[in-house]
DNA sequence: CTTGGGACCTGGCTGC
DNA sequence: TGCAGCCAGGTCCCAA
């Protein structure tokens, strides 16, 4: 589940290899994820554009173009994107041929990923939250942003216009770190909670992207590799394994339907 | 404005 | 062996 370490690991193993190159065909086996485009208008305005700069911005990925156009690639939960892939499968769903005969390919087995073209990048990312791990995001910003707030500490992290880039698995390992109960009220939070939940989201997102992210599902760097975040995790995805501080059983319960796994000893009310 | 619930989408897994 | 039902969750849409 492509979350921001995630999709900064794809962004900085693509990068290398296609800033500069310029995209000479494209093979649509699922117009699905276009986003409000024809196959035909699709593949007219990006044939002979020329990828200036590849940028993340939350959990989107951005292609500057040429012709000052961007196309933005949101993956959601199953999609991937590979550089020369041995074979294609049934979840294939864009090729993207380069001039110097590389090929990106976007799969997605959900069919819940999104393709834009669009002329204004913020017509797509302009609601987003700060970037976590950007300077301007300081301690005393996060705890104000969370005053405003009494919703679940949980739901508030998923808010993408609260703060970008954190999804369902950092969200857990952020709380658990910070040993805060991820249905605590936002504005019920003391001081001290609060600055060690913002540590533990730089904590956990840094180390994801040093781990290449985490391969729980069907996450795939550009090259076909597994990342290894998923090794450090101590309650995503765990319920009913032991708690790496006390032992006792991981708990699950449902927040705003997501799983939500957390020590029910270690992260107090 | 915030909050919460359902929909989208498909495959792996579990239990009967 | 087959099949129903749960689980996975990022984002949009809608109602209160």
């Amino acid at each position: 589940m492509p979350e921001l370490p995630e999709v900064e690991t794809i962004k900085n193993e693509l990068a290398p290899h296609i800033t500069g190159r310029w995209f000479t065909s494209i093979t649509i086996c699922d117009a699905k994820p276009l986003h409000g485009l024809s196959v035909e208008e699709f593949c007219h305005k990006l044939v002979g554009q020329r990828i200036e700069q590849l940028k993340r911005r939350g959990k989107y990925l951005i292609f500057q173009l040429s012709n000052g156009e961007v196309l933005i690639i949101h993956l959601r939960m199953t999609g991937a994107l590979l550089l020369n892939p041995e074979r294609t499968d049934r979840y294939t769903r864009v090729m993207f041929g380069l001039d110097d005969g590389n090929q990106l390919v976007f799969t997605d087995r959900r069919r819940l990923g999104v393709i834009w073209l669009a002329e204004e990048e913020q017509s797509v990312v302009g609601k987003l939250g700060p970037e976590p791990l950007a300077s301007e995001f300081t301690a005393n910003r996060f705890a104000s942003l969370l005053q405003k707030r009494q919703a679940p500490i949980k739901a508030v992290l998923l808010d993408q216009t609260f703060v970008a880039g954190i999804g369902n698995m950092y969200a857990d390992e952020a709380l658990f770190l910070a040993k805060i109960r991820p249905l605590r009220k936002a504005n019920s939070l003391s001081n001290q909670e609060t600055r060690a939940l913002y540590q533990a989201v730089q904590d956990v997102l840094t180390q994801a992207i040093r781990n290449k992210g985490a391969s729980i599902d069907t996450y795939k760097r550009p090259g076909g590799e597994n990342g290894t975040a998923h090794f450090s995790f101590r309650v995503a995805h765990r319920g009913g394994k032991p708690c790496p501080n006390c032992g006792m059983p991981i708990q699950r319960i449902p927040i705003r339907n997501r799983g939500s796994y957390f020590c029910p000893n270690c992260q107090k009310l």
